[in-house]
DNA sequence: CGACCTTTTGTGCACGCGGTCAAAAAGTCG
DNA sequence: CGACTTTTTGACCGCGTGCACAAAAGGTCG
């Protein structure tokens, strides 16, 4: 560790924050270097110095929006019933509408973005794709499980099919959310699958 | 309509289907004009004559996308049980690893894919996607209203609120394939919903 | 046959992209 | 203070892109 040298003059944790917003609304072909040196406040030189090159960046920018999404689900289902905690999950991305980007769009869920755009030529990126939907789906059965045993869950579906299929609607709910949503209808829908899922 | 002139020499259908499938599998980025004029054994000029830009080519080939698999859904859902039918819908691309595509990965949906690379730039895009959106819901719906009229399928929910966890979860398990897929795990996903709707 | 029209062909071009580099600056430490 | 290390700065580069254009060619029709 080296304690010598001219330090740093902008803070690598809140640049991170800062292109995580900017590559989470627009993308990672649509943000240019350009963008987020303008965005960032920074010379293009730093910006490779301190993150590698763009794909690096946005990876470590996907990396830090999934963390921060785990941390959520985790607290979010570690207390009391399940159903209304993943109703919640689910009605989340369903009212995203305020979430508006600066292009006037709800951004969705950053995972799938990068699924969409990344995964079929990165294969850096479709493991930390892979691995966020390893977790959901563990996360997400380990809490089923116990509602299941406690009475609150339908016991017609495992655990790990039920969590997939979760998976499957946040995920899908989040992607057509950008194409804009009829926020009752989608809410609906997502009553409907909790519905179902009660015992 | 002139009927003099040089005749073309392409077959401009068979050209936009070539197209469809190298703007799938790769998407609307990745593909590049220069990929287009090699794939299709023509020249820039001619394409660009007979197609307009790559934008509006891109965005006929997502139309003709839709087109095709509207035609498949309205046929799979007129005649017989609906149920069997919408499993089958949902069960496709839990299976589509065979689709690998020229980068060895599925296509996923390619409504799907254009929500989450050209909408939140691009209204014109906004605009097909939604409308395959709303087409898809309607067809459904009055699918399951039938269904429902017809005692297969519970009335627990409204066909609408249905239809509408239908495409979240079509889109959603489109998209999560491209990561890769255990389809065993996504077909027990599906059936657990499928049952979900029975009567 | 020749005027006319549309497509083909292939070159050419300007732009913006991601990425690099050398010199200057700002620290630490002996 | 001066050697050393790391970051900052901003100019710079090569490349691939989407696209335009002029000349040639292949048709129809009077």
């Amino acid at each position: 560790m080296a304690r010598t040298g001219r330090p740093r003059a902008f803070d690598k944790d809140q640049a991170l924050e800062r292109a995580l917003l900017l590559f989470w609304s627009r993308g990672y072909g649509a943000t240019s270097v350009q963008d987020l040196v303008d965005a960032l406040a920074l010379e293009r030189g730093s910006l490779y110095g301190a993150f590698g090159d763009k794909r690096q960046f946005y990876l470590a920018a996907v990396q830090l929006y999934w963390d921060t999404y785990e941390r959520q689900l985790v607290t979010a289902l570690e207390a009391g019933p399940v159903l209304p905690a993943l109703r919640e999950v689910l009605a989340n991305p369903a009212r995203a509408q305020e979430y508006a980007s600066d292009v006037g769009v709800p951004h969705g869920c950053m995972i799938g973005n990068t699924t969409a755009e990344l995964v079929p030529q990165d294969d850096e990126a479709r493991e930390i794709v892979a691995r966020s939907h390893a977790r959901f789906t563990r996360i997400v059965a380990d809490a089923l499980r116990r509602a299941q045993a406690a009475g609150e869950v339908t016991q017609a579906a495992t655990p790990e099919a039920q969590a997939q299929l979760l998976l499957f609607t946040v995920q899908g709910l989040s992607l057509v959310a950008r194409a804009g949503l009829d926020t009752s209808a989608a809410l609906a829908a997502v009553d409907a699958l909790i519905d179902a899922l009660r015992a």
